[in-house]
DNA sequence: GCCAACGTTGGC
DNA sequence: GCCAACGTTGGC
């Protein structure tokens, strides 16, 4: 089992909207860098745990939690030209991008903020997240960090 | 293979 | 809106 961060912004899609999807279920598209690409396509298994990380708001932090519900397939939106995504160098032969389905697991009572989380960095040892010019949209997560986060709700 | 230009991410 | 960090692109 491993665990995972994932980060949207909340005003394209957050936790709220996955918990009122149909089956609380959503395919997480989008992903257009190798690194997190990987780790999804690699390493990302089903039942896996997420942290559902919203950025670019006020406060950023930790909203709720997910799990995989299904895992990586071809991201369908690079072979689309009318979306954002569209990536012509794609090719549905072989694929360049991928994505997972993630279901809603449950709220946080409130926002574990980035901040919060900053002052917990020794505790947290070198969590991903808190490193320097971290852009990455996918993060891994240690079992210690994990329950040393929910701890903090 | 180098690297300047450019685009994106994401905190603030 | 700003800007640091960093990834990608493309000319050479």
């Amino acid at each position: 089992m491993n665990y995972w961060l994932m980060k949207s912004e909340p005003d394209v899609f957050g936790i709220d909207d996955l918990r009122t999807r149909p089956q609380q279920t959503e395919h997480w598209d989008g992903i257009r860098n190798y690194q997190a690409r990987n780790m999804m396509r690699d390493e990302m298994k089903k039942g896996d745990l997420v942290f559902f990380y919203h950025s670019n708001t006020n406060p950023v932090g930790i909203a709720g939690i997910m799990k995989i519900a299904r895992e990586a397939y071809p991201d369908f939106t690079a072979q689309n030209p009318d979306s954002k995504y569209y990536d012509p160098k794609s090719n549905p032969d072989n694929p360049r991008w991928y994505m997972v389905d993630v279901k809603f697991v449950r709220k946080l009572k409130s926002v574990i903020t980035l901040e919060e989380l900053k002052q917990h960095a020794d505790a947290l040892g070198d969590m991903a997240l808190l490193r320097k010019g971290n852009r990455l949209s996918i993060n891994p997560v240690t079992k210690e960090q994990w329950d040393y986060i929910l701890e903090l709700e």
